[in-house]
RNA sequence: GGAGGAGUGGCCGAGCGGUUUAAGGCGGCGGACUUGAAAUCCGUUGUGGGGGAAACCCUACCGGGGGUUCGAAUCCCUCCUCCUCCGCCA
């Protein structure tokens, strides 16, 4: 969420900042030109009805608070008055009563509908990240490593799932009978190799000054909704527990962000850095179709996350992002996968970042680049409703308000779309996988196959 | 799962219907004393929201939510968390 001052502020920036991600906050706007404009206006209503409102029931509560005292004062009356001059103020603060609750009453539904309103207006936008909508949008920034030339080595390349059937590491039949399409049991090699590039993620994370976590797979809706995932509604990317407040969580980022909810940080804390291991449950509602063979795109996967908590200024948190992003390369390329970062696009920046890299591994089974990791600085925007803060060093002496912290995450390693890239990239003429040479020693086999 | 007990400011802790603008202490900050420090003494101290150019004013907040009352930290209901004991369990 955005401070709202910023509506007040400088509409204008919002306009804009909505046009640029396409962000229609309402469904039911009548221009199709202007619906940015239509749209802060809207918000703008909201925000001025609210503070009427409640500009009005904080007179009332000054008036119960004036009419209490004047009660209480009668008490020094003599006791022959007191009952006399009681009564009217009684009477008096019965009517305020019933106003105070009437008026409380729009005053919180007013509130609601502007919060609710404005918790869809997404985080502003960094100058530098490309305008637009279209894969063709987002902007390359560079590449790094050299993808194989499977033709000068004689045979064409297969995909991750024709490799891992035919050297039985992955079972989807079993995976759909048990749970559902898109489940699967990793076998044989791919268990240890899975949990090799856990452990290969974690050390990076701990010796870039991470502290370690594993991290509970559920969390609460206040909690999703604070770090900008909605859990409700029909295209959510969550799953419910039923009966319950709770959510699989989609990744760590959830339970990472969520750590420090309501807390004000000592400075001196900050940087915090930390890291999770978690499963990551994703709905992929209205994905079907998409990327749909083998682990590329599944309902469960194993994530190690990076996340940082900065002071709330921006050429901190830059820094930080482009140091996150340097760790995610520096694990892709000691697996030595040919990759590639991309500068994501306005129109499809998630609500809460304020710029996004992805890492694209090469894919020789699809041809194609396919994302690996991703990086965001969601700045102020998850914090703000987290109530995540931090106490800024005093200046000339004097203590400083809080401030908002600012939050980033970051994929170290998503272990099923690190798999899809090893398996295509190590593939051998004789279908065998070699292994990473850095996960050797993690996994105690050097190839998989050929079978 | 059962039975008790407890959640109060940055921390500890009193208060259990209106002298509380939340006592007292610790910590923090400022000052006095001192060559300096310690000790001592004095003052000060939270968060959100609204208004205001500012000084400042108003309002809310004693685990969360709801209720009773003219008035709630205090009474009632409900949920959450923690502690003690019992049972069960990997």
């Amino acid at each position: 969420m955005l401070d709202i001052k910023l509506l007040r502020d400088d509409p204008e920036r919002i306009t804009q900042n909505l046009r640029d991600r396409g962000v229609r906050v309402f469904d039911d706007l009548s221009s199709e030109s202007d619906w940015a404009s239509e749209a802060v206006a809207r918000l703008a209503e909201f925000d001025q009805r609210y503070r009427e409102l409640l500009s009005a029931a904080d007179d009332l509560r000054r008036e119960q608070n004036e009419n209490s005292a004047a009660t209480k004062a009668v008490g020094k009356l003599p006791k022959d008055q007191q009952a006399a001059a009681r009564k009217p103020l009684i009477d008096a603060g019965r009517a305020l009563r019933e106003r105070e609750r009437e008026l409380s009453e729009q005053t919180e539904l007013a509130r609601e509908a502007r919060d609710e309103a404005w918790s869809r207006v997404p985080n502003l936008t960094h100058p530098d990240s490309p305008r637009g909508h279209r894969d063709e949008d987002h902007a390359e920034l560079h590449q790094w490593g050299t993808r194989r030339d499977f033709a000068a080595e004689g045979f064409t390349p297969k995909d991750h799932l024709e490799l891992a059937e035919a050297l039985d590491l992955v079972d989807f039949a079993a995976g759909a009978k048990v749970v559902g399409q898109k489940f699967y049991y990793l076998v044989n090699e791919a268990v240890l190799l899975d949990m090799a590039l856990q452990r290969y993620a974690l050390e990076v994370a701990r010796k870039h000054g991470f502290k370690l976590h594993t991290t509970p797979d559920l969390a609460r809706v206040d909690i999703l909704d604070g770090l900008g995932f909605n859990p409700r509604g029909e295209s959510t990317q969550v799953y419910s527990v039923a009966d319950s407040d709770l959510c699989l969580v989609g990744t760590a980022e959830i339970t990472l962000g969520g750590m420090l909810a309501d807390e004000i940080l000592d400075v001196e804390r900050l940087p915090l850095l930390v890291a999770g291991l978690s499963h990551c449950f994703r709905t992929e509602a209205g994905s079907h179709g998409q990327e749909s063979r083998g682990l590329y795109r599944v309902h469960q996967f194993t994530k190690v996350e990076l996340f940082a908590f900065t002071v709330g200024e921006l050429e901190i948190s830059e820094a930080m992002h482009e140091r996150l992003r340097d760790i995610e390369e520096e694990l892709f390329q000691g697996l030595g996968l040919p990759y590639r970062v991309i500068d994501i696009a306005s129109g499809d920046l998630g609500g809460p970042a304020y710029r996004k890299y992805d890492l694209e591994a090469w894919m020789p089974g699809r041809g194609d680049w396919g994302e690996i990791t991703s990086t965001s600085n969601c700045t102020d925007y998850q914090a703000r409703r987290l109530k995540i803060r931090y106490r800024p060093e005093p200046v000339d002496g004097k203590k400083q308000k809080p401030r908002m912290v600012h939050m980033l995450n970051g994929t170290a390693v998503a272990t099923s779309r690190a798999l899809v890239a090893i398996l295509e990239n190590y593939q051998q003429a004789d279908g065998s996988v070699v292994v990473p040479e850095i996960l050797r020693p993690l996994c105690g086999f050097d190839r998989i196959g050929p079978r």
